[in-house]
This record gives C-alpha cells, sequence and structure tokens, in this order.
DNA sequence: TCCAGCAACTTGAACGATCCAATCCTGCCT
DNA sequence: AGGCAGGATTGGATCGTTCAAGTTGCTGGA
C-alpha cells in the first residue's frame, strides 16, 4: 500500500512549492519550462493524482455530469438510452469529466432530486432527456442558472437553451421517398397522436414526402398510443380503408412490429419501415430509421463542457440525421 | 441565490457549536433529544446539505460506487445491463450511495481505470458484471482490499469475495422441466462451447431435466457462439440428426431467434424457449427464462454496504431464482 | 547608481466537514 | 455543601487543493 502522495510530495521532491505543482497543473504557460519539465517528471515518477474532493472543495466545480436512468418503460426503447449512456460517458472521460446516475419517479419529483444533487455534490450540469412542451425542468434549471443540455428539442422555444437532437422528419422522410422511389405511392403512416413534439415531427417527414410526391397523405395517416397491440390494431383499421396504403412507415419499432402481426395474420405482405432501430428490429430484419446516439451523446457533452469551461457562451443547438436502415423486411 | 448554508450557519441558528451538529447527523443517539430537535429544525429551516467534497476529503469516503458501461455488444443484450443499472442507482440512492459510469475497452483498461476513479475519485467500491474464469480484475481488486461485488459468479473459487448471480442451470432445468411436461421427451439444448462458466451452468440445467426424465442428452446438445445467424445454422443440423429435438431450450434469445428463423424456413413449429427475456422476446411472443434483474442489482448494491459500513464482514453470495416467462411460442 | 517593472516562484489563508482532546454542565452521592 | 462521575458541548487541528498576496532576482531606462 503506497503512501498518499499528494501536491506537497511532489513539490518537495521537484523542490518547488505546492503552488508550482498546482500552476504546472493548471497553467502551465506560467512557469519556466526546464521547471515544469522537473514537476511533471515528478508527477510521473511518484504517480501524483490530483484529488477531486479537494479540487472540488476549494473550485466549487466537481467535474460531475448527472443523467437521469429511467425505468424501461415497454423494454422495448431500453437499448436506446443504454446506447446513449455509454456515448455520453465515453465522452466526458475524454474531456476529463465523469458521468452519475440519478432516478427520479417523474418529472416532480426529478426537481425534487435537482436540489439534491446540486447541494450535496457541487454537481457541474445535468443532460436531460426527452424534453416535451413547457418542460417544467429546463425552466426550473434555466432559472438558477444551471448549465444543462436536452436530448431532445424544446418544441415552443427552439432557442431557449442548448440541445442535441435527432431529425425524425428528415427520418421519416427518407423512408418515405425510398418507399415511393421503390413504386409505392399510397404510404401509410402509423404515428402517435398529434400534440407531442417528437410525434408531429416524425409525422411532418412523411407528409412533406408524400406531398412532394404529388399523393395526398390525408387518408392515409393514423394517430394512436405507442405499443405493439396498437400497432397491430391501428394497421388492420388502415387496411379497411377506402384507399389502403401499400406500405407503412412508423413513429416507432413497437409500432412496426404491431403492423407486422396483422399483415402476418392477414397473410398480406407490405413493406414497413420502423423507427429507432432497435435490436429487436435488427433480429427480425425490419428496416428502420437509425438515431446516431453515439453522435448525439457526444455532441450533448460537447455543448455542456463549452458551457461549462467558456465564460458564458451562447446557447447552441445541434439537429443531427438519422440514417435509414434497410433490412430484408422493406 | 441563497447563501450557502453550512454546518456554521446551522450551529448559528440552532446555538450550538458545529460539532453538535456534525453530531446530529452522524450520531444522533448522543445529542440530547431537545437539542437535536432543535438542530434538525434548524436543518429543514435552512435547507442545508452536507457538502459531500468536505467530508469525503475528512474522511476519505465518496459514498460512490463505480460501475462499467459497457459498449452494447450485439445490441440484444443491451437492455440486461440497462435495467441492472436501473436496479443499482436506485437502492444506491436508497442507502445514500450514488452510481457512477466509467467505460474501459478490455479488462486490461478496466485495471487502468481502477486506479484512476480510485486515487482521483476516493471511489468506495465496485460492481463488475460479466465474470469469467480466473478473471484478472477481481484478483487485482481483492489484493487492494478494495471492496467489491460482482454480478456473476467467480467459477473457480465459489466462496472467493461477495457476488449476486442467478442459477442459470435452475432456470434452463425449469424450462426443459416445462417441455417435458408438455409430453416432449427429445428436448434439444442450443448453447455455447464449453468453457465458459455462464454456459456450462445453463446447459447443466437441461442436461440435469432430461436425465431426471430418464431421457439421454447426448445427442440433443449442441455448441456455438452466440448470435442468431449461429443459432439458424446449429438448429438446422439439430433437425437433420438422428434423433430430431421435438422441442428447443436456448443458452440466449439469440440463439432462439435463429431457430425461429430455421423453423419458419422449414415450414415447421417446435416449442422454444430462449434465455434472458428480452425485450425482442418479449415483442415476438417467444417464451424465455427472465433474470430478476432489479432484485439482483439491489442485492449488489446491499453486499457491497455491508462490506463499507460494516468493520470487515465476511463476503456473502446470493444465488437468485430466475423466472419462466410462458408466451405464445411455447 | 537607483529603482520601476516584470517574471518566476513562495507563503499564508481559505474551502466545509470531521476528529480529537479538553472543558463545561448536570445530577447524584456522601 | 462539596465532590465526583459521566455525558454533552466546545475549540482547535486537519484533509489536499487553489486563491491572493507576498518575495526574490533580474533587466533596463534615466
Amino acid at each position: 500500500m503506497a503512501e498518499k502522495v499528494t501536491i506537497a510530495t511532489v513539490a518537495r521532491h521537484a523542490r518547488v512549492s505546492r503552488q508550482t505543482v498546482s500552476n504546472v497543473i493548471n497553467a502551465p504557460h506560467i512557469v519556466r519550462p526546464e521547471t515544469r519539465q522537473r514537476v511533471q517528471d515528478a508527477i510521473v515518477t511518484l504517480g501524483y493524482r490530483a484529488n477531486q474532493a479537494a479540487r472540488q472543495m476549494r473550485t466549487g466545480r466537481s467535474r460531475l455530469i448527472a443523467v437521469r436512468i429511467e425505468p424501461t418503460r415497454d423494454g422495448i426503447n431500453g437499448s436506446v438510452l443504454d446506447r446513449f449512456l455509454h456515448g455520453l460517458t465515453e465522452t466526458a472521460e475524454a474531456s476529463g469529466y465523469r458521468v452519475m446516475l440519478y432516478t427520479a419517479a417523474d418529472d416532480e419529483r426529478e426537481i425534487t432530486a435537482y436540489g439534491d444533487l446540486l447541494s450535496t455534490y457541487d454537481l457541474d450540469g445535468f443532460v436531460i432527456t426527452g424534453t416535451d412542451h413547457g418542460d417544467p425542468r429546463t425552466a426550473w434549471l434555466a432559472e438558477r442558472e444551471i448549465p444543462f443540455v436536452t436530448f431532445g428539442r424544446p418544441w415552443d422555444h427552439p432557442q431557449a437553451h442548448s440541445w442535441v437532437d435527432v431529425d425524425g422528419a428528415a427520418g421519416t422522410a427518407e423512408a418515405t421517398g425510398h418507399l415511393i422511389a421503390a413504386g409505392h405511392r399510397h404510404v401509410g403512416f402509423l404515428g402517435w397522436p398529434a400534440g407531442s413534439g417528437v410525434g408531429d415531427d416524425r409525422r411532418a417527414g412523411w407528409r412533406r414526402a408524400l406531398l412532394g410526391a404529388g399523393v395526398d397523405p390525408d387518408g392515409l395517416d393514423t394517430g394512436t398510443e405507442d405499443g405493439i397491440a396498437e400497432g397491430a390494431r391501428t394497421t388492420r383499421e388502415l387496411l379497411g380503408r377506402a384507399t389502403p396504403p401499400t406500405a407503412l412507415v412508423c413513429a416507432s419499432d413497437s409500432l412496426a412490429l404491431g403492423a407486422l402481426q396483422t399483415l402476418r395474420g392477414a397473410g398480406t405482405t407490405l413493406p414497413v419501415i420502423g423507427f429507432d432501430d432497435t435490436p429487436v428490429a435488427a433480429a427480425i430484419g425490419l428496416s428502420s430509421v437509425s438515431q446516431p446516439l453515439g453522435d448525439a451523446a457526444a455532441r450533448c457533452v460537447d455543448l455542456l463542457t463549452d458551457l461549462l469551461d467558456g465564460p458564458h457562451r451562447d446557447p447552441r443547438q445541434v439537429l443531427l440525421r438519422p440514417a435509414l436502415v434497410l433490412r430484408h423486411l422493406a
């Protein structure tokens, strides 16, 4: 068991003062090169590592970023958060930050959790996922000038704060375009009820692509809660309409799976494209729109560190393009 | 913006000394009840929260637990870690601990990461997932007497350290038993190559159940790497054998999915039971053996806090029973 | 020759909690 | 009333780092 190596140990070993060691670490340019070298050698020789707690106490900064880990809801989208978290951790490490997890039963309690995390851990910032219209969490944080980045746009005020998002409309538009290019005209849409930012966005892309091809989307649209059973039911309904679709674009892989169930039951085959490129889609060969989660996570960290390290930068926004992953079921 | 509330603020407000406030927090029983009440009132009134960094510097304990978040390998098992992490975070919070994430490209670098995490963050302990025969990581930690718990048994030395695991053999045995009870005798096994602790364990449960029913398992066993394609190929091979199986038990949902693909292609239907109860299984109606991940995570935290709070407890082990989840494909 | 000006480094103090040892109180016994 | 035991409370030191305010030594202009 090695003795504790502190900044004083390094200072003695390099025959300088503690402060000079601190300067070598935090402001190398103000130290004479040969002294700097001597200190750096001592740091390596002794295996010195700055104690985060002591640094934090003095500076008030923890180099810790908090992310909420939500209970897996329907299970199917669980791996999305998983991949996002991994990317976040990896990029944060590269910038000298660490990721801390917290849970909250609902948005209300999440705000309570903020206070706790901030006062006891001096957290530097938050990454918030899944924001929706008029989110109380972002308002709370903004009011207190606590740095945060959201993964997901604030639909009401596009420039309110820094965020990273994936252009869902571009994704569904590309999926729809692919089907149109394959000769389809009546491309149906399995979506969520109007009113959610994400859902409306994905629907908009599909509409745009159809209108661009001169097809009236109105009879081909549906809106239902997310879920396999809902997808199956809505597909049955859609197939019974006056002009049934010859292909389907869906707002989620869950809905797409439901559609496939109905189609198989009816003995029909139609191209179906899902959204999120979940493992389920990969496993059964369902084409899907894939979100660049690793990229998104990296950009979240970038934006957050900008807010933290830079002196009061303006909020920035990043919109990433998803990719259409084609598999044999399309 | 509120003034910073320190232990001194509380002490002034309650007209006692800092030490008394500290005692109310850390050793309430030695403070006179009425004084204790006065201090607690002051804490609530002022919204005081102990500064973790200062406490950590004095005590050397961070109340932080580290967990590695791995890059999602084949994607299909991603949600397993996800659910485990959520359980971990939730239980840790209840015990006053927080979960910090870290990544490592391989086991070698993971050990390097330990040193970094320990010296800069004063981490209290680790939760290690996916241990295998002669894991270098547990050896490293044990040598330095750093508290850790593994999710997964050390197959070589069952009592070497504290661990939590799920009884895979019991799971496959139950699955096999279910099929036997339904009238099957030739129940095949899609497993991994011999040599991995987890894989051998799952195979053993299947063998035990077959032998118990008086069936010779030898011609019904297979071993292949994990994956959908591998599962499909192995199933074809198995169906071509002298006594083909009339039902299948698999070591993973990936293998089970492969099996289903082959069966569908061959126009046959056989009951298939997977392992892990991934979202994919739930989505397509595949029966599967479900690991109680929330429980497992909670027990991990319990064991770890035992090691941390208690004075040198002996290592403890917890073996949890998985549950067979029956769906229409069984 | 003197001292302003600067670069390079050193010293003392502070962050907020806990630990330690010394002191103060209280009630009880003689 | 005085002494004493024992628990409650107090002040001071401490953890490792950074900030603020020195100190030293050197250069160069008048």
